[in-house]
DNA sequence: TCGGAATTGAGGGTTTTCCCTCATTAAACC
DNA sequence: GGTTTAATGAGGGAAAACCCTCAATTCCGA
């Protein structure tokens, strides 16, 4: 396998880090990590919401499937997935396709089909997306899986700039009755009892903590009093 | 400004990577920060609230507050409050100490006082710690921005897998497998997730909680995350 | 005056979590 | 040996939380 020059390499994440367009960050990407016989590329940007945990896929290239179908997000996750081991990996890992059509992650990718290396991307508020590579004969040294990472975690970044603008901009502040609602849930009420509390329905209670959870982009309500504790939105009782 | 090659770079991040002790990783983070005029250099991990968000400092190399004191937490917090910025950011910043001995967020540092870098790491969980750089004659380049925030992500990376062995051994009211649980539930994830994260059965994540609950006494699992923020108990344990 | 947030509430569901009890295995400890 | 704790898992059912959409207020700023 060629090892591309580091001087290149990072003036090329450089770059990557202020490509004023996707097709740059493609090339980019792609120039990086072609000679290691990675030619499949996808970065994707995980939901909020539980189920479909690919939420948009920010570009493809190479043909995933070896039959020339395109990628979207329903079809990737359906058809692989593997990518739904992010959810269960705290790291990036190799994943393989195996003779009985079925995915495996794996140390170390061996064999002679399809395989490849995923990447999770993280945030402020935990899991943000992914970067997959695949290929058929792919470099898995050492030092290929740091450009890898590398590579991921500075494309991901300007695709998500470039594509989502400032939707990616930290959480607004939670407004005064959405905070109040989630503080007593931190404090262990269940929804009726709020409900009670507050002089509203328990419908509204609902409909706030939703509010909450969309507004600060996670999933369930206790990640919600989580992220808020972290933003510094829910203070926490002090110790008696 | 010197111009670190490339190659040795990407070398030195590999050694990063795979260092056997903290003196190692404190030697090389050095060597590749120093040619950029970034004299002192402190990782630090920090809590799930954000009141005191400075947990545990990993290391800290070089005189930060001009005087010769050492830097614990406690001190750092208090007299480096800008690191109080990371809760707010998305990514990493510059900060100046200013004439009248505050600090201040700029895009581009100035001046001859202290001044600094700072980048925030995340994780599943939000952020996890972080790295902070200064300097009085500092590069602000955008290629010393990227050599930072690579230097820092993965040296952190390392210190904490080096370092966390002993957090551990503090006396817990939870056991591994129920922080492990409930750290999961504060990533957001559904039991039936945490179930094969964990290879164990759905069933088990249920008892697991309900004895997080009955230990740390309290009522629900958010109102639980919520309290094992405050007890310090909530850590993704990571397996590198 | 218009558009946008905040706040309130409902209908009509589905999914997840939580509740009790009981049971097995493997360490750790005296 | 006994005892305690951690970790695992089950059955069965009840409660709570969650999902979608729609809609009416009020109030604030452009």
């Amino acid at each position: 396998m060629m090892r591309a020059p580091g001087d290149r390499v990072l003036e090329s994440l450089l770059q990557l880090g202020n490509a004023d367009s996707l097709d740059n960050v493609q090339a980019i990407v792609c120039r990086l990590v072609a000679p290691l016989g990675y030619d499949r590329v996808l970065f994707f940007a995980t939901t909020a919401q539980s189920d479909p945990i690919v939420d948009r896929i920010y570009w493809a290239e190479g043909d995933w499937f070896g039959d020339g179908s395109s990628v979207d997000a329903e079809t990737y996750q359906r058809r692989c997935p593997i990518a739904q081991h992010i959810l269960t990996a705290r790291g990036p890992f190799f994943w393989i396709k195996t003779a009985d059509h079925g995915y495996r992650v794996v140390p170390k990718p061996t064999g002679s089909g399809i395989k490849g290396f995923q990447v999770p991307v993280y945030g402020p508020i935990g899991l943000e997306g992914a970067a997959s590579f695949g290929g058929t004969r792919i470099d898995s040294a050492a030092r290929t899986q740091l450009l890898l990472e590398l590579v991921a975690a500075v494309a991901f970044r300007r695709c998500r700039h470039l594509l989502d603008g400032d939707a990616q901009a930290l959480p607004r502040t939670l407004s005064v009755r959405e905070r109040e609602v989630l503080g007593w849930v931190a404090a262990g009420r269940k929804h009726a009892e709020i409900a009670q509390t507050l002089g509203i329905s328990e419908r509204t209670v609902e409909n706030h903590l939703r509010n909450v959870r969309h507004r600060i982009g996670v999933k369930t309500t206790s990640q919600a009093v989580q992220a808020a504790i972290r933003l510094g939105e829910l203070i926490l009782p002090q110790e008696d």
